[in-house]
DNA sequence: CACATATTGTGAAATATTTCACAAATAATA
DNA sequence: TATTATTTGTGAAATATTTCACAATATGTG
């Protein structure tokens, strides 16, 4: 089992190799993705080293064979079954996002208790309340949540999804919530992101 | 100059002791704000004590004083101008976002340079085209930019952006950026935290 | 084939981050 | 006021992560 930040990497090794792909080189040495990932060479190396001995001394990794590697490893050579959770405006910017489609995401559902949205259609998705929730992820293979809810609802809203089964949460609510050990959530918090920023706009301000 | 993984604590810290003091709670003990984020009260304290000595030995941190004392190291007493790069679907739902205002955030400029867009208002932003991106930052006190454009034009745009004197830099496009030294960028890449997610149910698949 | 060049894979060393542990400080109690 | 309960702030110790450095391996050339 690797580290969490291994895989934080691992993943956008794997964007960057899909890019390269695409302008259709065919290798890369560890030296070029730690160039545009302004990494260290022997970083890029440690962690493509939990694949196994992908490399080949003197050239470099094959780019398609180490992408194959890496979608395994991560699992998107499966597709997974997403629902979303929060029908707004957030939520319907996800649902479009192409970039989920494109690596194996699928919405299969969409819950919002907010009576002006259920029973609207996206796409070919029905908006149901959240008390349908048990049924749906059993009958749709449902994976992943991704939470785009008020925050005052998030953590009433993560019970449920645990409680149905659901172990992989995308959490966009401004909220910590509080889940069992073997439940994993990512955190997406918009605001975070700039406040972030704020403080380097602070830092120089003061400088 | 604190380092990254620091900043990034303080924002969430800021955060809970904000929910806290909306429950009219008045102190809170490092054990107390750890156990809500799920870490040791001895790095709450450590990271506590970059604001200078704010605790009360035997009673805590004044939730009030310390969130005071966030906000001013964390930029978020002062209002900063943001523009929207690209407004498509998930930029308009970032422009509508509760939470960026609430923290200090104001759209001030939305550009895109698709002509259909271009005149359209959103609230009181007139969607202009980039060319006019320079006077616009000038004029309008623009010191953060969120980016929502499509991968293949990221780069571009973070270059006219950082050309026009901008630093931080917020981009949702799945792409590396290459960037001066002296400028920010945060990643949020959707799929990637999705990607993220992937491996854990892969990993548990295959266990 | 011998030699030169390039780059991997990986223990060991160097850094960075987190936790420990305790003196100092505060408040409550008698 | 003395005593007991807490909890901070912080060097030192413990962990974790990253980088170094080099033997091993692959390729190219004459």
């Amino acid at each position: 089992m690797l580290n969490r930040h291994t895989v934080e990497r691992l993943v956008i090794y794997n964007r960057v190799l899909k890019d390269l792909a695409k302008k259709n080189v065919k290798w890369a040495t560890s030296e070029k993705i730690a160039e545009i990932l302004f990494r260290s060479p022997a970083q890029v190396r440690k962690d493509l080293s939990f694949l196994g001995k992908k490399g080949k001394p003197g050239v470099g990794y094959n780019i398609r064979s180490l992408i194959g590697e890496l979608d395994s490893t991560l699992g998107l050579r499966k597709t997974w079954g997403v629902a979303l959770i929060g029908a707004g405006n957030l939520g319907r910017a996800l649902f479009h996002y192409p970039g989920f489609k494109r690596e194996g995401f699928e919405f299969r559902a969409i819950f919002d208790n907010n009576s002006s949205k259920i029973g609207r259609r996206w796409g070919d998705i029905t908006v149901t309340p959240i008390t349908s929730l048990n049924s749906v992820v059993r009958k749709r293979k449902i994976n992943i949540a991704v939470m785009t809810v008020p925050d005052y609802a998030a953590q009433e809203v993560a019970d449920k999804l645990t409680a149905a089964g659901l172990k992989e949460l995308l959490n966009f609510a401004p909220v910590t919530l509080n889940v069992a050990d073997n439940v994993n959530v990512r955190y997406a918090d918009l605001a975070l992101e700039l406040e972030n920023l704020s403080y380097n706009l602070n830092h120089r301000a003061l400088k």
